[in-house]
DNA sequence: TGCCAACGCTACTCGCCGGTAGGCTTTCAA
DNA sequence: TTGAAAGCCTACCGGCGAGTAGCGTTGGCA
């Protein structure tokens, strides 16, 4: 109970300073910002938190995590590569969109995270991309994908989807869910899948 | 020839503003590093620009605006939709690579620009996607190309190409020119074009 | 009811950095 | 050779914001 209290006051001053760090930037918004936005002082997200790069990575991690969650388990599930790419694709850009200010703090304050928690990031990522580029070349060896250089084109693939946290508007044209799966149907085409997309 | 030495000057701080904005961000940078590289002080600087606002809005515009050159060039020029498209995004991605630092700041950085600066950029990205959305229409139209949603697209393909700063290394495997061909073919890829990449 | 312990607040410090004032040096023209 | 102006430097200011010390308050427990 006391420890729910207290996860339960860290994850509001997350969800705080997630909302200033998207809107005024990281270097934009003061501590005194955030605390004033909960209705508290300074010193209280100090009984919380390191400091204010503390901060900062406490939102990323788990986001980046999420992200290599969602392709890791798409891609050693079941169904053929175009399924597996097509879930891996649906359910990373689900991550991105859902999670939107926090991939866009993560890339735009990479410079102020502390060395230590900037490595244990770019070893994630380096995972995401060999993830996907494995998916991408097993398809390519059952005969399923047609598409040159698998590395190179994970990237790319990878970027296309990251890429939506700069323009995707919730209560837009298009929900979370349509926007996924469009991304994943076109992942499938650069894929060189030529049937329409599976289930 | 005063005008030149003055240009010069200019041109000699933006250089390394970018380096060091690049390396260290925007925040973590100050005048007075920059004036260090070059061996001046950080007056100097201010004669050549009113603040470190400036320095910014000035190493991030004229990148968009090659950029939206780039596709606008092309877009207009000789050949079917599947040539043009093909060196729209040759033509871009060459601009992301040579200028990965100048793009890479302006991504981050956005939050620091003046506001007149950033809605004068944002008037140019909007015209980008617009002129890229416009030729793949003209592609489907045409009958070259089969995608569906073309805004939606126009934005998957712009981000796939741009992302390409996060993690193109000059000097790696590929050179820039193969980088940007590369992408190209995935592109048309992506726009279902089926014969091979046209001249 | 009185004690103790969390807990969060008020009130500060201190370093950093963007921006500026005014003087010195060097160069060019007459 | 001297006057003047351009150009850059030294030396400073002032604000801001991260982080901290120590006090008051409140709530739980005996």
């Amino acid at each position: 109970m006391r420890e729910e209290i207290l996860a339960y006051k860290r994850e509001r001053i997350l969800e705080e300073a997630v909302k200033l760090f998207y809107e005024r930037g990281f270097t934009g918004t003061t501590l005194d910002d955030i605390a004033a936005e909960l209705g508290v002082t300074k010193p209280f997200i100090y009984t919380h938190f390191r400091g204010k790069v503390e901060l900062l990575a406490a939102l990323c991690k788990p986001t980046i995590e999420m992200s290599l969650e969602a392709v890791t388990n798409a891609s050693i599930g079941p169904g053929s590569a175009a399924n597996r790419l097509h879930r891996a694709i649906t359910d990373f850009s689900a991550v991105v969109l859902r999670r939107q200010p926090n991939i866009a703090i993560y890339f735009r304050e990479e410079k102020n995270l502390a060395a230590e928690a900037l490595a244990e990031i770019n070893a994630l990522r380096k995972k995401f991309d060999r993830v996907l580029a494995d998916l991408l070349r097993q398809g390519v060896a059952d005969g399923e994908f047609d598409l040159p250089d698998p590395a190179l084109s994970a990237l790319a693939l990878g970027g296309m989807i990251s890429w939506a946290y700069t323009w995707y508007r919730p209560g837009g044209r298009l929900t979370i869910e349509e926007t996924a799966t469009h991304m994943a149907g076109l992942a499938l085409r650069m894929a060189g899948v030529r049937a329409t997309i599976p289930a």
